[in-house]
DNA sequence: CGAAGATACGGAGGCGCCCTCCGCTTAACA
DNA sequence: TGTTAAGCGGAGGGCGCCTCCGTATCTTCG
């Protein structure tokens, strides 16, 4: 093997990535969301890349695997779901900010549809993928809820994962004709459940009523 | 258009299906099996032919696309565990019989690793399916379950439906490690649970104990 | 600022798979 | 046994996958 001087000096010395390279990564990213979305699973990776505006090269560069490239789209999503968390922990009504980071995930898992199938396959060989995303969202649905309970507005015997497992479980039906609006319901009613009953509680909803025969939790 | 002579009177008429059709049909969908449980469902559609010995031809006219063929081969299985649990139904032991067809619809479960996400995709573009093996598989554990109610072992308040989505719910969990043994073992004890308890439930169980501390159903 | 070297880019090209098409074969029927 | 519809096989055009390497661009350092 050859030595070469000063080369122990440089080997823990990282250079600054380069801009271009951050920038065709992020490009790849956000080009891969839009086309996997419409085109389902299947879509061709030069179809990404074209739209990416970079050369195949390049995009294989950064994911040397389709795996890789699903992978990375979703922990992406994920980290804009959990950074919503961060912003919504700073609004004025706790429990409608937790309202509305659950739509938000609804409406993620909707945009999921035809990557539902990638997924699982690419949770399957990366089970550190989905821990992850558990841990990543159970944080967020945790900071949401432990303001709504200190501030005295809802129960204090939920944990952050039984409300993220609900959430998944609901949303596990999600092929059949008309689940998203069946799952907000849902949600409407299992938040008004989680809070602690006042005169307050009075307060209009605003999602349409489903059918008028629909019974109240209690 | 021209007009044919006696064109009407064979319309109807319909020609018994030729052997060799129906066998190469047959072969292909064993080998599509074989391929896909070993190689994940990605595998070579040209793989399945030449395994199957017959032309890449003849496979895409019997499956014109590969979900027909994902579908058939998922059919068929089913189909297969359908008609287990007809042979089961002349076992001497009712519980008996009801627990090995559990441990072979898990056991199914098991080699469908590699085509959990294929199926997942055509599921989602085929509800027909979904109903339809819903319905096989609900009659398979309704005629094995009413007979052992019949004979007074089993209480009679569990529907075919709760059964079939317990044993789903559990193996929803297979890509977990160690998931089938599990699952194997809160089988055993579910229909321990659905037994009506007399003197002769102390009868050895064959499955190895998980943990000493496993708690029991009571 | 300019040179040097590291790093990244792009896309041509080889490869393998997908799927169609059509001339040949074979089984069913009379 | 002859007729004919049904089925068979596989060549071939096309497309997407992925590698490889000459070129371009960025960072660092003097």
């Amino acid at each position: 093997m050859i030595y070469i001087a000063g080369m122990d000096d440089h080997a823990d010395q990282i250079r600054k990535p380069r801009a271009d390279a951050v920038r065709n990564r992020e490009r790849v990213l956000e080009a891969a969301k839009t086309v996997f979305n419409a085109g389902g699973p299947e879509a061709s990776l030069e179809a990404v890349a074209k739209r990416a505006g970079v050369g195949i090269g390049t995009l294989y560069r950064h994911f040397p695997t389709r795996e890789d490239l699903y992978e990375a789209v979703y922990r992406r999503e994920v980290e804009q779901l959990s950074e919503l968390a961060e912003h919504l922990r700073s609004a004025k009504d706790p429990v409608d900010a937790l309202r509305r980071w659950l739509r938000s995930a609804v409406e993620f898992v909707a945009t999921k549809k035809g990557m539902s199938a990638a997924l699982a396959l690419t949770f399957q060989s990366s089970s550190e993928l989905a821990a992850f995303s558990m841990d990543r969202l159970t944080k967020a649905i945790g900071s949401l809820l432990d303001r709504a309970v200190a501030a005295g507005q809802m129960r204090a015997d939920i944990s952050p994962e039984d409300l993220l497992r609900a959430l998944i479980g609901m949303c596990y039906m999600h092929d059949q004709p008309g689940w998203q609006s069946s799952v907000l319901r849902m949600l409407d009613v299992f938040v008004d459940g989680l809070c602690i009953q006042t005169a307050a509680k009075a307060k209009v909803r605003s999602a349409k009523p489903a059918k008028p025969s629909a019974k109240r939790i209690r």
